[in-house]
DNA sequence: TTGATACTTAAGTATCTACTTAAGTATTGG
DNA sequence: CCAATACTTAAGTAGATACTTAAGTATCAA
Protein backbone atom coordinates (compact mmCIF):
# COMPACT_ATOMS: atom_id res chain seq x y z
CA UNK A 1 0.00 0.00 0.00
CA UNK A 2 1.19 3.35 -0.57
CA UNK A 3 0.26 4.65 2.87
CA UNK A 4 3.29 2.72 3.61
CA UNK A 5 5.34 5.02 1.95
CA UNK A 6 3.78 8.02 3.07
CA UNK A 7 4.13 6.86 7.08
CA UNK A 8 8.25 5.80 5.69
CA UNK A 9 8.48 9.51 5.00
CA UNK A 10 6.92 11.48 7.77
CA UNK A 11 8.65 9.54 10.41
CA UNK A 12 11.56 9.99 8.29
CA UNK A 13 11.37 13.59 8.14
CA UNK A 14 10.27 14.15 11.95
CA UNK A 15 13.23 12.02 12.97
CA UNK A 16 15.69 15.08 12.28
CA UNK A 17 16.08 17.35 15.03
CA UNK A 18 16.91 20.11 12.79
CA UNK A 19 13.67 19.23 10.89
CA UNK A 20 11.58 19.06 13.70
CA UNK A 21 12.45 22.28 15.00
CA UNK A 22 11.39 23.85 11.37
CA UNK A 23 8.42 22.26 11.82
CA UNK A 24 8.13 23.73 15.17
CA UNK A 25 8.42 26.79 13.56
CA UNK A 26 6.47 26.38 10.55
CA UNK A 27 3.93 25.51 13.18
CA UNK A 28 3.51 29.14 14.87
CA UNK A 29 2.79 30.52 11.47
CA UNK A 30 4.79 30.28 7.50
CA UNK A 31 7.75 31.73 6.98
CA UNK A 32 10.21 31.91 4.85
CA UNK A 33 13.33 30.00 3.97
CA UNK A 34 15.68 32.62 5.15
CA UNK A 35 14.08 33.14 8.17
CA UNK A 36 14.03 28.98 8.63
CA UNK A 37 17.40 29.54 8.64
CA UNK A 38 18.50 32.11 10.82
CA UNK A 39 18.35 30.04 14.02
CA UNK A 40 20.23 27.47 12.56
CA UNK A 41 23.42 26.70 12.47
CA UNK A 42 24.08 25.11 9.18
CA UNK A 43 24.58 25.96 5.42
CA UNK A 44 21.65 27.76 3.57
CA UNK A 45 21.62 24.88 0.97
CA UNK A 46 21.53 22.01 3.97
CA UNK A 47 18.28 24.13 5.41
CA UNK A 48 16.69 23.73 1.50
CA UNK A 49 18.06 19.94 1.09
CA UNK A 50 15.93 19.64 5.07
CA UNK A 51 13.06 21.62 3.26
CA UNK A 52 13.13 19.32 0.03
CA UNK A 53 12.82 16.27 2.84
CA UNK A 54 9.77 17.87 4.30
CA UNK A 55 8.03 18.89 1.38
CA UNK A 56 8.57 15.14 0.16
CA UNK A 57 6.11 13.58 3.27
CA UNK A 58 3.72 16.44 3.07
CA UNK A 59 4.37 18.03 6.42
CA UNK A 60 5.48 21.40 4.75
CA UNK A 61 4.02 23.23 1.96
CA UNK A 62 5.85 26.12 -0.36
CA UNK A 63 5.01 28.47 -2.82
CA UNK A 64 7.11 31.04 -4.17
CA UNK A 65 6.39 34.74 -4.69
CA UNK A 66 9.00 36.55 -6.50
CA UNK A 67 12.42 35.89 -4.87
CA UNK A 68 10.64 34.55 -1.56
CA UNK A 69 9.59 31.00 -1.03
CA UNK A 70 7.44 31.08 1.68
CA UNK A 71 6.34 27.66 3.99
CA UNK A 72 3.74 26.48 5.55
CA UNK A 73 2.67 23.73 7.61
CA UNK A 74 0.17 21.20 6.22
CA UNK A 75 -1.17 19.18 9.27
CA UNK A 76 -2.69 16.39 6.65
CA UNK A 77 0.61 14.09 7.41
CA UNK A 78 0.69 14.79 10.93
CA UNK A 79 -2.85 13.62 11.59
CA UNK A 80 -1.41 10.75 9.66
CA UNK A 81 1.14 9.96 11.54
CA UNK A 82 -0.29 11.00 14.65
CA UNK A 83 -3.36 8.43 13.71
CA UNK A 84 -1.09 5.47 13.16
CA UNK A 85 0.88 5.66 16.56
CA UNK A 86 -2.44 6.14 18.64
CA UNK A 87 -4.43 3.15 16.77
CA UNK A 88 -1.05 0.81 18.08
CA UNK A 89 -1.34 2.55 21.40
CA UNK A 90 -4.91 1.63 21.66
CA UNK A 91 -4.64 -2.31 20.18
CA UNK A 92 -2.18 -2.39 22.87
CA UNK A 93 -4.34 -0.65 25.64
CA UNK A 94 -6.95 -3.25 24.79
CA UNK A 95 -4.96 -6.04 25.00
CA UNK A 96 -4.07 -4.85 28.34
CA UNK A 97 -7.78 -4.28 29.46
CA UNK A 98 -8.73 -7.71 28.69
CA UNK A 99 -5.58 -9.02 30.31
CA UNK A 100 -7.26 -7.62 33.77
CA UNK A 101 -10.77 -8.53 32.94
CA UNK A 102 -9.17 -12.11 32.88
CA UNK A 103 -7.43 -11.66 35.84
CA UNK A 104 -10.01 -10.25 37.20
CA UNK A 105 -12.30 -12.85 36.57
CA UNK A 106 -10.32 -15.34 39.14
CA UNK B 1 18.21 18.76 25.72
CA UNK B 2 17.68 15.49 25.69
CA UNK B 3 14.17 14.25 24.53
CA UNK B 4 15.64 15.53 21.29
CA UNK B 5 17.31 12.61 20.91
CA UNK B 6 14.94 10.22 22.59
CA UNK B 7 12.61 11.46 19.66
CA UNK B 8 15.23 10.92 16.82
CA UNK B 9 15.16 7.30 17.69
CA UNK B 10 11.95 7.13 18.53
CA UNK B 11 10.72 8.76 14.82
CA UNK B 12 13.75 7.34 13.41
CA UNK B 13 12.73 3.71 14.27
CA UNK B 14 9.08 4.49 13.39
CA UNK B 15 10.57 5.50 9.98
CA UNK B 16 10.83 2.07 8.97
CA UNK B 17 7.98 -0.52 7.04
CA UNK B 18 9.88 -3.44 8.50
CA UNK B 19 9.44 -2.09 12.09
CA UNK B 20 6.80 -1.06 11.93
CA UNK B 21 5.23 -4.40 11.41
CA UNK B 22 6.88 -5.59 13.96
CA UNK B 23 5.82 -2.69 16.23
CA UNK B 24 2.16 -4.05 14.73
CA UNK B 25 2.57 -7.15 15.12
CA UNK B 26 4.02 -6.31 19.25
CA UNK B 27 1.03 -3.88 20.02
CA UNK B 28 -1.16 -7.37 19.37
CA UNK B 29 0.68 -9.07 21.92
CA UNK B 30 4.34 -10.30 23.12
CA UNK B 31 6.18 -12.36 20.48
CA UNK B 32 9.35 -14.03 20.51
CA UNK B 33 12.57 -12.96 18.02
CA UNK B 34 11.52 -16.04 15.54
CA UNK B 35 7.57 -15.53 15.51
CA UNK B 36 8.41 -12.06 14.67
CA UNK B 37 10.61 -13.13 11.72
CA UNK B 38 8.52 -15.53 10.52
CA UNK B 39 6.15 -13.76 8.10
CA UNK B 40 9.19 -11.24 6.89
CA UNK B 41 11.03 -11.53 3.64
CA UNK B 42 14.47 -10.27 5.39
CA UNK B 43 16.92 -12.80 6.79
CA UNK B 44 17.45 -13.53 10.79
CA UNK B 45 19.80 -11.44 12.16
CA UNK B 46 18.25 -8.26 10.07
CA UNK B 47 15.10 -8.71 11.92
CA UNK B 48 17.81 -8.54 15.29
CA UNK B 49 19.29 -5.42 14.23
CA UNK B 50 15.72 -4.14 13.25
CA UNK B 51 15.02 -5.23 17.08
CA UNK B 52 17.89 -3.37 18.19
CA UNK B 53 16.97 -0.34 16.83
CA UNK B 54 13.30 -0.49 18.05
CA UNK B 55 15.06 -1.49 21.45
CA UNK B 56 17.30 1.51 21.75
CA UNK B 57 14.30 3.84 20.95
CA UNK B 58 12.70 2.36 23.70
CA UNK B 59 9.61 1.51 21.87
CA UNK B 60 10.02 -2.18 22.58
CA UNK B 61 11.57 -3.83 25.46
CA UNK B 62 12.82 -7.76 25.64
CA UNK B 63 13.48 -10.58 28.27
CA UNK B 64 15.55 -13.45 27.56
CA UNK B 65 14.21 -17.21 29.43
CA UNK B 66 16.05 -19.64 28.13
CA UNK B 67 17.26 -19.37 24.83
CA UNK B 68 13.67 -17.98 23.49
CA UNK B 69 13.69 -13.44 23.49
CA UNK B 70 10.78 -12.08 23.99
CA UNK B 71 9.55 -8.82 23.13
CA UNK B 72 6.69 -6.45 24.31
CA UNK B 73 5.80 -2.89 23.30
CA UNK B 74 6.36 -0.27 26.05
CA UNK B 75 4.09 2.55 25.36
CA UNK B 76 5.97 5.53 26.88
CA UNK B 77 7.57 6.17 23.47
CA UNK B 78 4.56 6.17 21.56
CA UNK B 79 3.00 8.80 23.65
CA UNK B 80 5.92 10.63 23.87
CA UNK B 81 5.87 10.66 19.58
CA UNK B 82 2.31 11.44 19.75
CA UNK B 83 2.19 14.25 22.27
CA UNK B 84 5.05 15.86 19.92
CA UNK B 85 2.74 15.65 17.06
CA UNK B 86 -0.48 16.89 19.09
CA UNK B 87 1.67 19.80 20.21
CA UNK B 88 2.58 21.18 16.90
CA UNK B 89 -0.48 20.43 15.29
CA UNK B 90 -2.58 22.18 18.39
CA UNK B 91 -0.27 24.84 17.84
CA UNK B 92 -1.07 25.15 14.17
CA UNK B 93 -5.02 24.96 14.41
CA UNK B 94 -4.83 27.88 17.48
CA UNK B 95 -3.05 29.84 14.78
CA UNK B 96 -5.49 29.15 12.29
CA UNK B 97 -8.46 29.72 14.67
CA UNK B 98 -7.24 33.09 15.60
CA UNK B 99 -6.75 34.10 11.96
CA UNK B 100 -9.95 33.01 11.25
CA UNK B 101 -11.47 35.15 14.45
CA UNK B 102 -9.27 38.11 12.98
CA UNK B 103 -10.78 37.65 9.33
CA UNK B 104 -14.37 37.04 10.79
CA UNK B 105 -13.72 40.89 12.85
CA UNK B 106 -14.12 42.87 9.61
C1' DT C 1 21.72 49.60 -14.53
C1' DT C 2 23.83 47.85 -10.83
C1' DG C 3 24.45 45.81 -6.52
C1' DA C 4 22.29 43.37 -2.83
C1' DT C 5 19.06 39.85 -1.66
C1' DA C 6 16.92 35.30 -1.85
C1' DC C 7 17.28 31.45 -3.12
C1' DT C 8 19.06 27.31 -6.50
C1' DT C 9 22.12 23.94 -8.57
C1' DA C 10 25.96 21.10 -8.61
C1' DA C 11 29.36 18.30 -6.95
C1' DG C 12 31.99 16.14 -3.46
C1' DT C 13 32.55 13.61 1.08
C1' DA C 14 32.20 11.33 5.56
C1' DT C 15 29.07 8.73 7.99
C1' DC C 16 25.04 5.84 8.60
C1' DT C 17 21.65 2.18 7.18
C1' DA C 18 19.76 -2.04 5.92
C1' DC C 19 20.86 -5.70 4.46
C1' DT C 20 23.80 -10.10 3.44
C1' DT C 21 26.40 -14.72 4.54
C1' DA C 22 29.11 -17.44 7.58
C1' DA C 23 30.18 -19.05 11.79
C1' DG C 24 29.48 -18.85 16.36
C1' DT C 25 26.94 -20.01 21.54
C1' DA C 26 23.32 -21.49 24.59
C1' DT C 27 19.18 -24.48 25.52
C1' DT C 28 16.44 -28.26 25.28
C1' DG C 29 13.93 -32.50 23.72
C1' DG C 30 14.64 -37.33 22.73
C1' DC D 1 24.91 -37.23 24.84
C1' DC D 2 23.74 -35.04 20.65
C1' DA D 3 21.17 -32.87 17.28
C1' DA D 4 17.77 -29.52 16.50
C1' DT D 5 16.28 -24.99 17.93
C1' DA D 6 16.77 -20.11 19.01
C1' DC D 7 19.16 -16.84 18.80
C1' DT D 8 24.08 -14.06 18.52
C1' DT D 9 28.32 -12.19 16.61
C1' DA D 10 31.13 -10.68 13.00
C1' DA D 11 32.36 -8.83 8.83
C1' DG D 12 31.42 -6.97 4.50
C1' DT D 13 28.71 -4.06 1.00
C1' DA D 14 25.56 -1.09 -1.78
C1' DG D 15 23.03 2.78 -1.31
C1' DA D 16 21.13 6.67 1.41
C1' DT D 17 21.91 10.87 4.35
C1' DA D 18 23.49 15.21 6.01
C1' DC D 19 26.33 18.08 5.33
C1' DT D 20 29.97 21.18 2.77
C1' DT D 21 31.77 24.92 -0.73
C1' DA D 22 31.46 27.11 -5.06
C1' DA D 23 29.04 29.00 -8.56
C1' DG D 24 24.99 29.86 -10.47
C1' DT D 25 19.87 32.58 -11.51
C1' DA D 26 16.07 35.63 -10.61
C1' DT D 27 14.11 39.71 -8.26
C1' DC D 28 14.04 44.04 -6.26
C1' DA D 29 15.53 48.59 -4.63
C1' DA D 30 17.99 52.70 -5.39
Amino acid sequence: MAAAETLDRTFHALADPTRRAMVLRLSRGPASVSELAKPMAISLPAVVQHLNVLEASGLVRSHKTGRIRTCSIDTKMLGQAERWIAERRALWDNRLDRLGQYLDAD
